[in-house]
DNA sequence: TATTTTCGTGAAAAACCCGTAAAAAAAAGA
DNA sequence: TCTTTTTTTTACGGGTTTTTCACGAAAATA
């Protein structure tokens, strides 16, 4: 049985290092990541069993790196950090973080929270192996790198288009009402979201069909219901 | 969609209060319990999703509350209590808990944390995508997709064909009256809608035959009274 | 069979929804 | 700050969808 292998994502070198110290001497394995760019990447090529998050990163905020986490994986993600007010714990959790513990923490209390995600890691035993990128026709989407490709040719899209065109992927072939999506991106449904979301569909589906070259038709909609994304 | 149930263990009337009031005003359903047997009944007998439980009980310790359920329930148990030393939290962690609270603790943490385990309870659920779909001779439903096939070769069917068309397939081989079908579809049974629904009839009967090979009759009628869809 | 009622059908009218462009507002970068 | 990018708002045209209506066919009733 393989030692349960844990991503470590942490800039301040004290905290890391005594965070890594206390990993080695109870059996688990560690990878490090200094800032969210790292993060990202390791989660998509390594693909840890679990995600210890410090929220103060250099480079992307820590919230960000969970909110583009979950556009494609479940791994569970342990948020680590310095920042106590409640509505920081209330944004990552609700970002789809998993725990989170405040600094200066327990290292003991660290430990078993970590055996309980790894307990409810045993029970799923899901063994479905997430993939970091997703590909239909023409298209790829490399989720760690946030990027969307069509024939290997990157294409440019916004932060909104970018969610949407993940929304869809993660539900390609099903159709998604409106009101599905625009809960998921604003988060509510107001009549005006609607109205945008037509105009990001559009844009959408012109940048897709601009680099394709058989007319293939990546998002199809549904007059009245919402939008499908085919499988080509 | 029913509310999620959460079982509230708590003795402290004050607390108590102060928690199922929080639950009312967001849309959770609860049960209260005042001791650990009553707890470990109601948690037997209601099968709340969610358990919410102080430690600190006037008959059984916390922790052996958590160890006895564990023994034959994985409801989610997320403990409240009074207790901060990290030695309690490790032991309620380790006896099956799933998170640790201390009082006094932060209402919107509270609910975020219940939001985090509504997510890994539905993500439980949906493990295992039954892709229902509906089919009859030579037809098939693809209700996720929202779309039809004959032959698998995919018709396409304006949203009033397609509610009409899942209707009759959902009570396939029983004859639905003018009224109910109207009602279903528009809400309301004026004579005009019968007017309407006959000649969505006939171009979804038209559809259905068209790519239909052999001359099969998917929808009859019976005069006076309403349709049926024929088992094929 | 004759009569009445109910259905199916085609076509036109009305209503509705969607895509699109363009402008305004907001946010992000430089 | 100014510029650029991104998001939101608004309005309109066009195509689809729904409704209405008229008339002939089919079925039920007597």
């Amino acid at each position: 049985m393989n030692k349960t292998t844990i991503l470590v994502v942490e800039d301040d070198i004290a905290v890391r290092n005594l965070i890594t110290t206390t990993l080695d001497t109870h059996d688990y394995r560690y990878i490090r990541a200094e800032n969210g760019q790292n993060a990202l990447q390791a989660i998509s090529s390594k693909k840890p069993d679990i995600v210890l998050l410090d929220l103060g990163l250099p480079d992307i905020d820590g919230i960000d790196v969970i909110k583009r986490v979950r556009n494609w994986s479940e791994v569970p993600i342990i948020v680590i950090s310095a920042r106590c007010e409640d509505t920081d714990k209330i944004d990552a959790l609700d970002s789809g973080a998993d725990d989170y513990l405040t600094k200066p923490f327990s290292v003991e209390e660290l430990l078993a929270r970590l055996r309980v995600t790894q307990r409810r890691l045993a029970s799923l035993k899901n063994s479905d192996p997430e993939d970091s990128e997703f590909r239909n026709g023409e298209m790829k989407i490399d989720y760690a790198a946030g990027s969307v490709f069509i024939n290997s040719e990157e294409i440019h899209l916004t932060p909104i288009e970018y969610k949407l065109l993940c929304l869809l992927a993660k539900n390609s072939g099903k159709v998604l009402t409106h009101t599905f999506i625009t809960n998921s991106i604003w988060g509510s449904s107001f009549d005006s979201d609607v109205a945008s979301l037509r105009v990001f569909m559009a844009t959408l589906r012109k940048k897709l069909d601009k680099s394709s070259k058989s007319g293939q038709q990546y998002i199809q909609t549904h007059v009245g219901v919402g939008y499908r994304m085919n499988k080509l």
